[in-house]
Parts: C-alpha cells; structure tokens; sequence
RNA sequence: CGGGGCGUAGCGCAGUCCGGUAGCGCAUCUGCUUUGGGAGCAGAGGGUCGCCGGUUCGAAUCCGGCCGCCCCGACCA
C-alpha cells in the first residue's frame, strides 16, 4: 500500500473538500466529504488562534479533566483515564516481556531518606510537599479544626521512589545471586510545582517507575538503554508520535543520574515534549543507602541501579501530537473504543431493522477483536452523536440507516481526516480492521512529516536565535557548550538543549556558542 | 513570585461605570412533534451575586479588607 504523502497535517484540505486521497484507502470504493463550513465545535478555541487555549478546551470539552478545588491537581475523568488505561495496558505487556514485575511501596518517605542523596536532595527538595502532623483537633471556641501530633520526623510524599527503594534494596540484596532485581511500580506521586497544566504538569499526576538493580555498570546501562528503548517503541508504534530518543545534557539529567536518556516528541505548536526518560543511576544510591552485594569472588560491591518512567503527561502528549479543532484524536490501538456505532432511524420498524443489523456488525467486529461503542440513545439526533464521537475522539464512526440497509451497506467515516467509506455489510468487518490500521499508520506519518519538516540544521548562533525566534521547531546544532552556556542559550532565546540523538550523521562541527570542537548536532528547541 | 484576567443558576456569560423586583444562552425536567451533521414548539424547576465588614431607607452594583481560580512568564516530567 503506497502511503499519502500530500496534506498530512492539513485536515483543512480534506475538510473544504478538495482531498482526494484514494490511495490512502485501498477499500475505498466511494469517498466523499460533507461541507462542514458550517459546523464548528462549540468551546474550542482554533488551534492557530491559541495553542494553549485550544489545549485546554479540548481537555475541558472532551471531558478528559477537569481542575480539582485544590490548586494545581487535576481530577481525570473516565475519558481520560481511559486512555491512561490502555497506556497502562500496553506498556505493562512491554515491561513484563522485558521481565519486570510489579510492587507496590508507600506514598510516605521520611524526610531523611531525602537528605542522604547529595544531587537528589538538590533536585528535589524544593517541590516536596511535606507531612508534618498526624491529625486534627477541633477547637470550640472558633468551631475550626487545628493542626495536632506534631511529628518527630516529617514525612515527604515522594516526588519519585528511589530512596525508599533503595532503602528497602539494601535488604533484599546480599548476593550477585539476588541480582538483577527488576520492579516497576504503578503509582502517584506529588511535585509541587509553581505553574501547572492539566496532564502535562500537575501537583499530583499518576506514573510507572522502574527501579532496578545490577552487577555490573555494563547490565545497568544496558537495562536503562533497554528501557529507552521500549519507550520509543511504545510511542511510535502504539501513540503513532515519533520521537528522537537519546542521551540528555548534564544541565537536563536527572538528580542522582550518572546519564539521562529520554525520548523527544514534537508537539502541534513544534515545541518539545520530553515524554519518557530512563536513568542510569551508577552506584549513587546503591553507596547513599549502603547497598552491597557479594560477587562470585566473594567480594563486596556496590550495586549498580537504573531507573524509568513515564507518567500522564502521554495523555498530555497524545492529544498535542494528534488532535484537532473539533476535538481529540485517539489512534486505534490506544481507543478503548475504535469503532464509534451511530443507528439511524425514525420509525420502530426501522429501529428494529437497523438494530439487528447493526448488531450483527457489531459482533463481527468484536469477534475480530475491535470494541465498539454502540450510541442507541433516543433522546439525542445523530448529528450530536456524530459531534460528540468526534469530541471524544473515536478513530471510526460507522453509521447504520435504512439508506444503507437497502443498499447492504454501511457508512465508515475516519475521525482524523474525515474521509467517508462505504462498505458492504458482508465484508464490513474484515474491512475495519484494515481501515484501523491504516487509520495508526496515517496518524504516525502525518505527525513524523511534522517532526521532519519543522526540524533543521543551523549552524550559528544568529541563525539560531532567528529560528527559534519565529518558532519553527527542532534545531539541529553544534554544541560543545557547559550547563552555564546552556542557560545562557535559555536566557538569551528561551530554547533548551533536548537531547543528543543516538541515530543520526556523527559529523563534526564547532559549537556555535563557543566555537569548540563538537562530535555531533544536537537538538535545542522551546519545550513544556 | 511578577504580569493579566475572572469570581452572579450545573456550564458559559450580561448586569457593576450611573445603587431601586437578579437576567440571557446552553444544559435539566414535562408534553407533543422529530431523528442521515449539534432538532422544533409549549411549559416548568433551579441563586447566600466568592467571603467579611462599612456607607445607605435600600448594595451584585459604592468603599475597605480578605480568599480563591485561570492564563502568560521565571522553575520543572
């Protein structure tokens, strides 16, 4: 199947009618587009009017989340955990293929635990919310409930769990025979930030943290190389968002890390979302906590550690890398519900004619494996269906009338570029799942388009401020420069060094801050 | 912490300048007609106008104080 190269990210183009990309769709056998120049999505600001407006009326309006009474905390509603969910599902299949198991620690650190990781203290401490009483006490003579049982040590609500891990490491790992030990937790965890923004940064947000343990710095890194690269694979192949995936600057590691690696995505707006990072951690913790193993020579030595995660900032991630103005666009494989049903009828007798159609298709797909998500409700038209599939998301609708009953037929339409496909009943099934696929497939190379498009190579620090300036995306650089030069860049243009490819041409250059000699270009763009 | 905005029905807002019966749209409820791109008509319910104090015969509106939230920036996944 050959794949449409033309107005990949222009859905306009298809909207007013113009689009006429058969090949995208090798069992089309009729395409056609309504003129919605009419019809604009109540409460959502345009994307080109305002990116961030636009961000969070689609959150809002889809009904993904909505803001807690608590500053800075999200409550995610059924819309959005669900896409979390099957997040969740897939990555976890990624981790046990990889042979993690899952375990549960606690919320609650002591604060010393904190304090006994040089750089880890320093990158955290001031963002952790901290327990410093055990329970209330309410006073008669103003009716309001006062702090009491005052503490010994306060208590911290981890902002990650690497010390009350490694705290717990140290008992479990006597010998090179105890090793590797490979957890992931599923969990909360709380980062007091000064600015928030629903998914992408919120005082409490839900995560997966790995935390292994190895003998050797080669099993470690190689774990935490592992890992990075399960995250691209996720992201590409199940988020359809391609990323660059590569090692961070010193300036952007993580607290305690000996290297940083992370993935890179880009956003609608060409700003950088770094959306997943794998840590090797060296001995670091395993020397704060005193973790020691005995190796075959019967020698103490330290452990050595990786850490991993992503969190719901993917939902964050998903919905700026796909979603338009008249909502959000979920790919296939991460819709719980692919395939959106729309009945259509006015008398009973159609009712029950449509219906038990329509209800045999169903069956076909789930028996291949596809839900659905049937709206027989009454008491709205299909037109709201059709609006509110397409808020939410669904990568299909398929529609089901007396039109297409008399013609054996029925109306397929794809949320992301609106084309409409008309199949025979007896076929329909086997169909949509080809028609899923490509629909993942279009999604991943539209936004894959963007990425290339919007990223270039420049070679001076005037060209770069140039660039940046007028916001278009990814700069491929030559750069030599110290974490002092990095904030200077910061200060002076507001981008920031992403990532140090790992693909890519390893050919020299100058920095083009410093003029030193550099290996290789290395992306710095505006990021969330 | 700076800059901007907002707080009035479930949601979105008008009313505040210039004090005088608290309104509009959407949503909700009832009934009938509708249903292939956000249905129509008729009727109904729903309010501590963010909080505290002051001025006044009378405050959503004027004055003083406080609180909260959102957006933008610095910090950060």
């Amino acid at each position: 199947m050959e794949e449409c190269t033309q107005d990949l990210w222009s859905d306009r183009q298809c909207r007013w009618g113009r689009c006429h990309h058969l090949s995208c769709n090798p069992v089309t056998h009729f395409t056609t587009h309504h003129d919605l120049s009419n019809y604009m999505a109540k409460n959502i600001t345009p994307r080109d009017k305002d990116y961030s407006e636009w961000y969070v009326d689609v959150v809002r309006e889809a009904k993904l989340a909505d803001y807690s009474p608590v500053k800075g905390c999200m409550v995610i509603r059924p819309n959005g955990y669900a896409i979390w969910e099957e997040i969740q599902h897939a990555l976890d299949r990624m981790f046990k293929d990889t042979g993690h198991v899952n375990a549960y620690f606690p919320t609650l650190i002591p604060q010393s635990f904190l304090e006994k990781e040089a750089e880890h203290v320093k990158g955290f401490a001031l963002e952790c919310a901290v327990v410093t009483h055990s329970g209330l006490e309410l006073h008669e003579d103003d009716h309001k409930l006062h702090l009491k049982g005052k503490l010994e040590e306060p208590l911290i609500l981890r902002p990650t769990s690497e010390t009350i891990i490694w705290a717990m490491y140290k008992n479990w790992i006597q010998s090179y025979r105890d090793l590797p030990l490979l957890i992931n937790q599923w969990a909360n965890i709380f980062r007091w930030e000064m600015r928030t923004r629903l998914f992408l940064r919120t005082a409490e947000f839900l995560w997966q943290e790995g935390h292994t343990a190895h003998a050797t710095s080669q099993e470690a890194d190689e774990e935490a190389m592992r890992m990075l690269h399960v995250y691209k694979t996720f992201a590409e192949d199940f988020m359809a968002m391609p990323v660059i995936h590569g090692e961070k600057s010193e300036g952007q590691r993580f607290p305690g890390a000996v290297r940083t690696y992370c993935i890179e995505a880009m956003m609608q707006d060409k700003k950088a979302l770094q959306a997943g990072t794998s840590h090797f951690l060296g001995q670091n913790f395993a020397k704060a906590f005193d973790v020691t193993f005995q190796n075959e020579q019967n020698q103490l030595e330290y452990v050595w550690a990786t850490s991993w995660g992503v969190s719901t900032r993917l939902v964050g991630a998903l919905i700026m890398t796909h979603s338009d103005d008249d909502g959000v666009i979920v790919p296939p494989k991460l819709a719980t519900w692919p395939v959106f049903a729309v009945p259509i009828y006015r008398k009973p007798e159609e009712r029950s004619l449509v219906m038990a159609k329509m209800n045999s298709l169903i069956g076909d797909l789930k028996t291949q494996g596809i839900g659905v998500k049937l709206d027989d409700r009454d008491n709205v038209t299909p037109g709201f269906k059709f609006a509110e599939g397409e808020l939410v998301g669904h990568p299909l609708r398929i529609e089901l009338g007396p039109k297409d009953l008399e013609k054996n037929q029925v109306v397929v339409t794809k949320r992301h570029n609106r084309e409409k496909v008309f199949l025979p009943l007896d076929r329909a099934a086997a169909e949509i799942v080809t028609i899923l696929d490509s629909v993942q497939k279009d999604l991943f190379t539209r936004a894959k388009t963007r990425l290339e498009t919007s990223t270039k190579e420049i070679n001076s620090y005037d060209e770069f401020k140039e660039y940046i300036a007028a916001d278009e995306g990814f700069a491929l650089v030559h750069w030599a420069g110290n974490t002092e030069d990095e904030r200077r860049v910061q200060e002076e243009t507001k981008a920031t060094h992403r990532v140090i490819p790992l693909e890519g041409t390893r050919e020299k250059g100058k920095c083009m801050l410093t003029g030193k000699e550099s290996a290789q270009r290395v992306v710095f763009s505006k990021a969330y």
